[in-house]
DNA sequence: TCAAGGTGTGAGTATGCACTCACTCACTTC
DNA sequence: GAAGTGAGTGAGTGCATACTCACACCTTGA
């Protein structure tokens, strides 16, 4: 049960191949951006592949279908979402702040700086009109993030969906690049400093 | 100029040609549903061309590249929109309603019974972040809309603001389906009735 | 009646894709 | 050291796709 080899060198890993595990992530990580700019079916596993370092057949083994893939990506984007508000709901504890503005301001940060996430979103709630893994990687992902929010925040019902109802609109105008419009529709549905979501 | 067979049967209009303009009809018609379910890259053009009754020859006669088409059937759903919120308002002044919830209403119900409206409002949300084409059908979509919504309830920036937030909501909760899942999240987040972005 | 131009297509081409198969090599166990 | 198992791949297969081209037919105007 002891490692056998404390005679070979201790500053290289003994081992050359990886663990599954960590080509399994290495995968997530490279799929990630892929899916998030072209989408589930333009998405191609060879660059997903080649971006892991592995060979496409071997993505194949970890991840039998690409559609188990989408739904681990889409997973993944929600862990993302998960740490980010939990991080920001802690900070907000200590520092006596109110929670539920701080998960916002930490949301449009994560969405504004990491498009991954947010597209990755995106392209997942419009393939959840046709394809049912993606539909229920969406329910899921609500399912995980309303209950942290009604636990972090303590908001009513109606409270939660006005804050979900805003996360929404900063998704979409995020991702047509709405604050970079000097229009009035695009300055009105942009504002979202003094917000009228938060509390 | 008389058209030379009198001899043949007059139920029958002289004309065995359509015009291209209701070709082009025919296909935005035939593309809607396809590209609502698949989505841009997954949508085959000899579907649509098939749909239409034509040749995909033809078809790329008439839209000279699918992502020209792609936008033409965005700009569509947009009409379609356009046409809803204008009847809802028409109606709320006529009857004394209040603009804001009948549109809100009539909404819902569009993209509750249409889902090929919604579905490519979604796709194309998630296009526009790296299809410029598609980002700029999105903005023109929300110019139009909020020109609209701001003439016809006179409500303020912040008002339609949140007007527009519920309107995600909305797009989103649809997609999954969530009115069909009994669970907290999902009964807070489709409750939009007596709704708090209504006036 | 005939030319001009619009409507319309069959049959491609070149490319890219998800997924498979037969196989090699690294590591562990006994 | 033999035997078993997991990591890893080169080289495919079969099919679908966007877009093209040469060509035919219908309609109109003079």
């Amino acid at each position: 049960m002891v490692p056998p080899a404390a005679t070979s060198t201790p500053t290289k890993p003994s081992r050359t191949l990886s663990t599954a595990e960590e080509r399994r992530e290495a995968i997530l990580t490279a799929a990630m951006p892929v899916f998030a700019e072209k989408g589930y079916h333009a998405a191609p596993t060879t660059e997903i592949a080649k971006g892991a370092g592995i060979s496409q057949a071997y993505l194949f083994r970890l991840f039998p279908t690409k559609e188990e893939l989408f739904v681990a990506v889409i997973e993944r984007s929600r862990e993302r979402m998960i740490e980010t508000f939990t991080e920001a709901a802690d900070r907000a504890d200590a520092e006596g702040l109110d929670p539920t503005e701080q998960m916002g301001i930490a949301y449009g940060d994560l969405v504004g700086s990491d498009r991954d996430v947010l597209l990755v979103q995106l392209h997942a709630q419009a393939m959840s009109g046709f394809m049912p893994a993606a539909r229920k990687a969406m329910r899921d992902c609500f399912a995980a993030l309303y209950a942290l929010a009604a636990e972090r925040t303590g908001g009513s019902p109606e409270e939660l969906k006005l804050w979900f109802a805003g996360g929404m609109l900063i998704n979409v105008m995020t991702a047509i690049n709405a604050e970079q419009v000097d229009q009035p529709w695009a300055r009105a549905l942009t504002d979202f400093d003094g917000d009228c979501f938060n509390g």
